[in-house]
DNA sequence: TATGAATGAGCTTTCATTCAT
DNA sequence: AATGAATGAAAGCTCATTCAT
């Protein structure tokens, strides 16, 4: 049992390791892509910013690809498994909704988001990973969607929310507010706080959809 | 006379076809660049398409980034005249700005913010060229701002407009309506007319900045 | 006509430099690919060599294989043509054998023959190039072979060759002598000529299946 | 004594497992290089098929060129010890000549025949090596070489070969039988035994070598 | 003026080799 | 002794840009 022990310890060491540096590279490669977009982010400069040498990122990573894919399922699996948890919360829908624009309004989802926005945009980017790794990330996408319309039409069914506005309205309006150039506008250059952005936002949104 | 004529009509002539040709380039590598991205997009195809030679254009673009600006610019005139008339006529503020909506929303001002947007994401791309012409870029936008934010300010003095949300606020969330992803998913895929779209963000819009 | 001919011939003159050019990247290729084989050959080298850059290879040649199957095909086309007239002149089988055979022997083609055989060794270099290009290259070796069995046929046929040994041995055996390596020692190494050699390995290989 | 043997015994077992271990990667890596040629070999590969870490290969040998250097020079080794064998026995020379052909021609040495050449057709590959390793293996060269030209000129002496081709020539056709493509053709793609091969060959080389 | 051949910097990716564990 | 993560040189290839014609 100890012996066990002996080998798994330096074994979860060694892979402790290796997945901080994962997600060192991780992280790096997702600053980069957000500030410079892909094709301005070499693989060279991500090693380099990380303190590793070229090759070593393609022991974590196949391809840029890959890379890019993998950051990409990660940020939507935290996201994800965060919805979930205030959409499964025992509040009124709107206060669900507004849990969820406050969450997503955080600095760090909104990059991500325009990344997200940025890669998909290069529509062949993602072009023979879309057969295998985009699957996963289409079904969290469609999981959010899914997430998001029950709610609205709780919402709408609690009379909470108007249903003159057919729900995949309201969701896309949802997503739209994330727009980043816009949010740059004001948060960076008018340095309007993100918490009272969010609250202007969740009244103007909740305002349009309420019922009456 | 007749020589200066002489001299002034075939140079005219010669200018007039300059300026087509440059129109046509300018029209195809849009339609490219929205369609692939910036750098999926090459100068030899554009030119092939255009029916010229790779050298010509660089007769009337002294750089891929320069051809990139003035489409921006040209795009972003077209866009403000229009805004202007609209702002310009007589009708009260929601109504001037409903029309703003309805014109902004058709698909080639879509198609035009998805191009404006996944350029200016990459940062850099514009770096040096942004100490030149994005001077006027800028500015063309700053013009455009103020336009809609004069016009939400006067729906809010004539009592239209709720005064509880900052103009700047109001102007972001106008220009997030059209995050274009969200837009395809609901023209494209879902098959929703974009005039009923347009309808429903007009109400979803205006009934969270209308006052009360 | 005059002007027909004035187009003609600066085109001409262009694709007479181009098609030298094309002829100089293929001999510096083929010398540098039978010295040092497929994987020491770069790109970069042949181009310097050559006295071109990098880039202008591929102006020519798609790709490092479709430079070398280039080369393949434009040998295995001489070495046809020149097969083929002498087969069809009116000398006995053995006469025709024995001029194929010297012709055969000169130092380019024990050269080409030395760069076929390293090259397809590596089997999967010629890969997905062999459902294209190849077919070619092979319908000029199967040529190349039925011409030589023919002849051997002819022989047989005539009394002098031996029926007792297989066509497709008495063929194999003929290829055989152009062994590259063993070629070197002799003529390399201790400096036999060439004709000398080629003399003997005729009365060997015709000693050898002549009959009686 | 005991201590000694204590010793010697687990370094002799150590010793003995290591002297197993290299010549398993000694035998796995001549398949593999047989297969798919030097460059498309690779130590990871090599290793993998061992079952042992890449690192370990280095401890055997220390570069990829070194263990190719070993296999030729093993298979030389092999080879040299059997045609020693034959050559020394009491036989007439053509029957030693065709007992070493008989025995060159199973598929084993065929095969390492290829490798030979296709690895020494690249000069520049075993460059610095040449100086050291290969002055062994040109040295077991020579001696095969000395070796067959011995019976080739006793052959001569004794009557039993033809006197008017020069040994160097009868050695350098003995080994050009070897070359291994059109062996292919034949016994692989026309299925014919390799036996028969043989005997055929044979025929031919010997009526083309002996006297009358 | 218009051309398009030529250029070469820069990218992604591979893999023999090293070395800390 | 054995491992395998880390390295980084080197390769093939692309494409914005230049310039002789």
């Amino acid at each position: 049992m100890e012996q066990t022990e002996g080998a798994t310890v330096p074994r979860s060491l060694k892979e402790k390791q290796r997945q901080e540096r994962e997600a060192l590279i991780l992280q790096v490669a997702e600053e980069m892509l957000t500030e410079k977009g892909y094709y301005e982010t070499s693989i060279d400069e991500i090693a380099s910013r990380v303190g590793i040498a070229k090759g070593t990122v393609y022991l974590h990573f196949p391809s840029k690809e890959d890379l890019v894919g993998a950051i990409l399922l990660r940020d939507a699996h935290q996201l994800l498994e965060k919805v979930e948890e205030i959409a499964n919360s025992k509040e009124s829908a709107s206060k669900r909704m507004e849990a969820i624009l406050r969450y997503i309004y955080g600095k760090t989802y909104v990059k991500r988001m325009r990344l997200f926005l940025s890669l998909t945009n290069a529509k062949d980017l993602l072009h023979q990973w879309k057969e295998q790794k985009e699957q996963k990330l289409t079904g969290l996408w469609e999981r959010l969607s899914y997430l998001i319309s029950s709610l609205l039409e709780q919402g709408k069914a609690s009379g909470e929310f108007s249903t003159e506005i057919p729900t995949p309205v309201m969701l896309y309006t949802f997503f739209c507010l994330l727009s980043p150039r816009s949010y740059e506008r004001l948060v960076v250059e008018r340095e309007m706080e993100v918490d009272e952005l969010a609250t202007h936002l969740g009244h103007l949104y909740f305002k349009g959809i309420m019922k009456r």
